[in-house]
DNA sequence: GTCCTGACGGTCT
DNA sequence: CAGACCGCCAGGA
């Protein structure tokens, strides 16, 4: 938390680690929260590299729409779907369902 | 050193 | 309402 030499990719690891089970975030709201609230892309480029970290459940980032942009990326296209079903969170055709109740937004639960 | 791409988002047409 | 374009920053070729 008081690491200023966080990269910006350990920032977004930080916050993606902090999204509780069965919730939701998506990468605008975790750019917001950096302050890179136009760069959505920077971090679902971050959690490209977060991907490969076990303590980054990059699973519970979605897009803005709700919708599982990245599940390709993981292990196995149904690698994603999977671990959310698994937390409680339904997915239907690559979206989250109830997504609005689902979302975690890191400036109201964390606190700006 | 330059160009392109990228797990997004918002705005315009 | 839906589709397309541009903008954000960083890393890789």
């Amino acid at each position: 938390m008081s690491n200023e030499k966080a990269n910006y990719f350990d920032l977004v690891y930080q916050v993606v680690r902090e999204i509780p089970p069965g919730r939701v975030c998506s990468y605008g709201a975790i750019a917001n929260y950096l302050g890179l609230k136009s760069g959505a892309r920077m971090v679902g480029y971050a959690m490209n590299a977060a991907h490969t970290l076990s303590d980054v459940p990059a699973h519970r980032v979605v897009n803005r729409q709700g919708r599982l942009t990245g599940k390709h990326h993981f292990e196995t296209p149904t690698r994603m779907l999977e671990l959310l079903e698994a937390e409680g969170v339904q997915i239907v055709n690559d979206q989250v369902q109830d997504f609005e109740n689902r979302f975690w937004d890191p400036e109201k639960e964390l606190g700006f």
